[in-house]
DNA sequence: TCGTTATACTAAATCGTTTTAGTAGATTTA
DNA sequence: TAAATCTACTAAAACGATTTAGTATAACGA
């Protein structure tokens, strides 16, 4: 015998009232509309005795608002989008919205059908790592008056909202370290990503190399493989090959992770020579044997940064504001991996 | 100037049908219901030109359906949920499911939240890894005929769907495993969380000990600490004022990662003595030095049962069958971190 | 005393779908 | 040729909330 969820109509019959009263005294309107005491206690003490809960679906589609923000990063598990996930969804439960995560793996039909999922649901707000061939969809989303915030990457022939660091020049702070640190011969690994990020990473390393007067040896990971054995095995084959390598420039912290499994496999003690360095940081670098030298952002900044633009965005009216675009500065955080040992 | 959702309605109006027609098309009825071909085809070819989706807040309200499966485990971010969680979701967008993660942090206000703002929103399943002190919000969710299906732990006196694995068993034999190694004081880290999984290991850990004639030395992390600086002094203290211990039992891998930063922070050569066991497998742990051996849980099994039991409940009108109890085993993955080096 | 205002409510429209129960006209059956 | 059946649709109720525009009664002021 399935029992109904019980719905404001029933709650007015039982108490002989209307469903208006019982409406308004659960929105704490009560005395705002001269609600007795006593009716606003009967419904309250009823109320409360059977857990009522409003069927949140009804009250969206009447208010048209969800309360709910998209926060699309390419992996949910990947300690940076983690960290910046609770971030983000602190700063939203105080404003009383709710933050829903998913993972688009930096591909396009999956991010697709989870915009068009959301947007089906009616969301709020999305707030997006944007994979490479989704700018038309983003565009689409911006016309049809949806608050859309960008992070991490952006398009540049697109007017939108982002939040980004400064890639080019942490890229340059860091090979520039190594440099200073003696190391000669440092390659670049990094993704076939063609996105803003990692444009402007390698660009940030090639141009610190090339000032240097030193060879640039970059190689790019497909991205489809950047944790596949056919990834590590280019890693592998790319650093042995090139045996006169004395340091590494790890574009993503999940290259890295791939690149020190190989190195740890295959050529253990270069663990202890190979300068390395990586972008964006992870609790694993930090206990790593040696520990390693890491670009990392300013999570908790760029959280706040894109939750200030959206809920701006959610409280206006007309979306008309011109869109904003952040940039900041990402810090380099020294290790062991990064010195002449 | 915001331009409106278009809703059926305005599809209807502008090509002079009902709203009905309408409906039954977009749902794949026009043939069933004898809409002629050439209604069918303008529907489809106006709706598709304006890129039409549906209101499913709307579909929902009408159906009591949202599609859409809550995943809670205590923290998304960690490699063992991450990991189910894309085996969930995949099963899940077979049958049509969307699936929505999100994290408890094993703490009962927290999961209460989650629960009832998935709840009002009126999602059609649960799959939970419960916090100790929600069995009565479990039981009310399953009073109120919602789908639920617990795992990694349960409610040994509720009776419910759940999916689980031998942790006694699995801790038995990983300490079993020390001792034929040669280790004789083995310590067992473990968190003071008083939940089914966590007391079957620690019984797993006490018996095995104690039938080799060895002492049973536990330190117990208030859970609230575990990843906090904390946690890491009590680890550190413990290991240290018991320099003779030999070997270190850790009962979940984010234990390990804390006990591995101690160890390497205070006593780094302790790391090629020491043997180390830990719970729940990481990619962290296979390119560690050194290798560390994990008990490693059937993600894959865990995430079909899983699926099967919920996907289950959903077809059934009435959820009246008698409750799954499934017990899975765990598989001990021998690296370096066991032998005696 | 009559008009006005305040109090304490309620009826009904609305959001955007789905779905049941029609209906008008054409075709078939007896 | 009248009744029955088909074809190709449509009107309207329903899901469960919010909110506007009331209404009946009581209290107040002049």
């Amino acid at each position: 015998m399935k029992q109904k969820r019980p719905a404001l109509k029933d709650i007015a019959s039982k108490l002989n009232v209307s469903i208006t009263t019982v409406s308004f005294v659960l929105n704490g309107k009560g005395k705002e509309k001269k609600i007795s005491d006593e009716v606003i206690k009967k419904i309250q003490d009823y109320t409360e005795s059977i857990n009522f809960k409003p069927n949140l679906v009804a009250q969206s589609l009447r208010t048209g608002k969800t309360k709910i923000i998209v926060f699309m990063v390419e992996d949910i598990s990947n300690y940076f989008f983690a960290k910046l996930a609770r971030i983000i969804e602190d700063i939203a439960y105080n404003k009383d919205y709710k933050v829903l995560f998913c993972s688009n793996e930096n591909d396009d039909k999956r991010s697709r059908e989870l915009i068009n999922l959301f947007y089906e649901r009616q969301v709020d707000g999305f707030i997006i790592i944007p994979s490479a061939g989704i700018r038309n969809d983003i565009e689409d989303l911006i016309k049809k008056n949806v608050p859309v915030v960008l992070f991490d990457r952006y398009f540049p022939d697109l007017k939108t909202n982002y939040v980004v660091i400064n890639n080019k020049d942490a890229a340059n702070k860091a090979t520039r370290h190594l440099i200073d640190n003696g190391f000669k011969k440092i390659a670049f690994i990094t993704t076939d990503v063609k996105q803003t990020q990692m444009l402007d990473r390698l660009k940030g390393y090639e141009e610190c190399v090339s000032k240097a007067q030193l060879s640039s040896n970059v190689l790019e990971i497909p991205f489809k493989d950047v944790n596949s054995d056919k990834g590590k095995g280019l890693i592998h084959s790319f650093i042995t090959d090139h045996a006169e390598y004395d340091a590494v420039f790890f574009s993503t912290n999940y290259l890295t992770q791939s690149g020190l499994e190989v190195i740890k496999h295959y050529n253990p003690n270069l663990l202890n020579e190979l300068g390395i360095i990586t972008f964006d940081d992870n609790d694993l670098f930090r206990i790593y044997t040696p520990t390693i030298s890491a670009v990392s952002q300013p999570l908790q900044e760029i959280g706040e940064k894109l939750m200030k633009i959206m809920l701006n965005m959610l409280k206006e009216k007309d979306g008309s504001d011109s869109p904003q675009e952040v940039v900041l500065n990402a810090e380099l955080i020294l290790r062991d991996s990064s010195k002449k040992r």
